[in-house]
DNA sequence: CCATATTTGTAGCATATGCTACATTTTTCC
DNA sequence: GGAAAAATGTAGCATATGCTACAAATATGG
């Protein structure tokens, strides 16, 4: 007879799927950071340089030179040494995909009545852990006021 | 006359403070789901081992073992070799914090049509980017439904 | 009581991402 | 045109957190 304990499950507890899709929403995180600031930059400046992203991030200019590097080798941006940065067509599809998450999600608390400046702060987290179906959920609730 | 770039600002852009403020939530992140397994588990068999803490979180037991070793340091559990996990006054506080946070955001996603499925897996990491703010309102809307 | 199974612990690997320090390159300004 | 400032790039440090492999300790069952 099956024991309550996890341990004699053969299907992974609900929390442990739970757990591996929030870190692998996690492992994403930077790089949708990344192409909307990037996004950004090129749309407020007409280029993205290393200074100004490491000011957006709030880190230093060396982890955005690195982080560059990394989304480079993952086909997301295009950069050469001493030059602004670029998105790649993937890039802006996934900066697209994140900005437009990230607008929903702001609007949706804002529609719930929390202000806007907690707003814009809470949603950078936010926005990486919405599925689908919750997305919708704020879409309607928006719509609806 | 102020320029329109942001590193000419004294102060940092809001985005580097959210980007900063989230990647502090992050750093808290583990900590608070490795307390409130560890209370789920204590609830539930009365005790927590790291054999049962690896399968609820979807890990190796060596990644709970270093983690663990990690919160003993901050203080949040205590624990001895080979024998099983348990909670200090500040993680039980740190566990009841979480939980709270964690159950108030999946009434709110119910509330507003999410499926309790989806509103479970949601819930995992959005619990760690809501303000006080965002969570009264959460617990505003649940009430008034 | 002992063999086997399970759990725990260590070693050492990996990536990600943050930093300081310093060097090199480019840009700016006089 | 050249000095100074700013930006970029590398080296090497750090922590966090994931893993496999293997060893040691404990629990279980016959």
């Amino acid at each position: 007879m099956p024991s309550p304990r996890p341990s004699s499950r053969k299907r992974p507890p609900d929390s442990a799927v739970h757990q591996r899709r929030t870190r692998e929403q996690h492992a994403q995180e930077r790089a949708q950071d990344y192409v909307e600031a990037i996004a950004d930059l090129i749309a407020e400046h007409g280029e993205a340089r290393a200074t100004d992203l490491a000011k957006s991030l709030g880190v230093t200019h060396v982890t955005v030179i690195r982080t560059v590097q990394r989304l480079q080798r993952e086909g997301l941006v295009k950069t050469q040494p001493y030059r602004s940065i670029f998105l790649t067509d993937s890039g802006r599809r996934l900066a697209m995909q994140a900005k437009a998450r990230h607008d929903t999600v702001i609007a949706f608390l804002e529609a719930i009545g929390v202000s806007p400046k907690v707003a814009r702060a809470d949603a950078e987290g936010i926005e990486h852990h919405v599925s689908r179906e919750t997305l919708a959920a704020f879409e309607r609730f928006v719509a609806a006021q």
